[in-house]
DNA sequence: ATATTTAAGACCTTTTTAGTCCTCTTTATA
DNA sequence: TATAAAGAGGACTAAAAAGGTCTTAAATAT
């Protein structure tokens, strides 16, 4: 199954939220998963995990929250989705080199690492930099204020 | 999770095998099962269920097995990979058009519409007569034949 | 008849996904 | 210093998908 999770579509979600946010604000939880329409809990499980991987800063206690831990522009779409799905294997005889002992026999390889190294540039030439700056979140908002 | 299934793995291996027999050579389950390195009875379902898909032609009793049922040329790794897995979508919100009800504020949904069509691209732009013509499949044929 | 082959479907185990829930700790602030 | 507001950590669960096996039946060549 060719499918992006739950788990990193949310992850992915929050820390675009918090790309958005200026520079220095805290984000909590609840707020985040309210905007984003991600389960509270999930979410709150998904941001922890995220902190130990180095993306995010948290703060505990009363007005604590979360903070990116890294400039959105050093961030990838890859770089969270291999975070929590771990790296991305598009098929089993890619996962390391000489695992595969079909790799000298099998012509099917060759596309499987081709198809790889295409997907993993689409993933890995999005910075989170890039996706806050789209014109669509611009619109949203305007859409927002017009209301 | 970004992987093929073994189901599928299995299949292109299966198609691969009828793609490389000689014109209207009937192969059977037992033996591509051993060539191909797939459980024999796992082997036998799928091949059911490509039959049914219209890939494979079967032919029952003595003597009997499989044979493709269109030309390697018309049979493409994607063709095979959706039969057995379904249709491919990266992420969920690229299931129907206006399914994503974020589309028109979501950055990341663009991304993920090219990255889906330059993969679909690098499995479509691949047939089976392609894959047997291989340089690869002669080498091998060649070190058995040294045996 | 019998041996060989697929057809069909019931059944099974393991892994992954997608969460929830409860308790504990930290911290701002009234 | 009590309290409310946050995250930390871990146990737990349900549902779905993955990856098979097994048995019985039907077709067919010899």
């Amino acid at each position: 199954m060719f499918r992006l999770s739950k788990g990193a579509e949310y992850a992915i979600r929050g820390v675009l939220h918090l790309s958005l946010q200026p520079r220095g604000r805290v984000a909590y939880i609840d707020e985040i998963a309210t905007a984003q329409g991600v389960p509270r809990a999930y979410l709150a499980k998904i941001f922890q995990y995220l902190s130990k991987k180095g993306f995010l800063k948290s703060t505990r206690g009363a007005g604590g929250g979360f903070v990116l831990d890294r400039d959105p522009g050093e961030i990838t779409l890859l770089d969270v989705i291999e975070a929590m799905e771990g790296p991305i294997h598009l098929n089993d005889c890619l996962i390391h080199k000489d695992f595969c002992e079909r790799v000298d026999t099998c012509p099917v390889h060759d596309v499987w690492r081709e198809a790889q190294e295409r997907f993993l540039e689409s993933l890995s030439s999005c910075t989170f930099e890039k996706l806050a700056e789209s014109p669509k979140l611009k619109k949203a908002t305007k859409t927002k204020k017009k209301k």
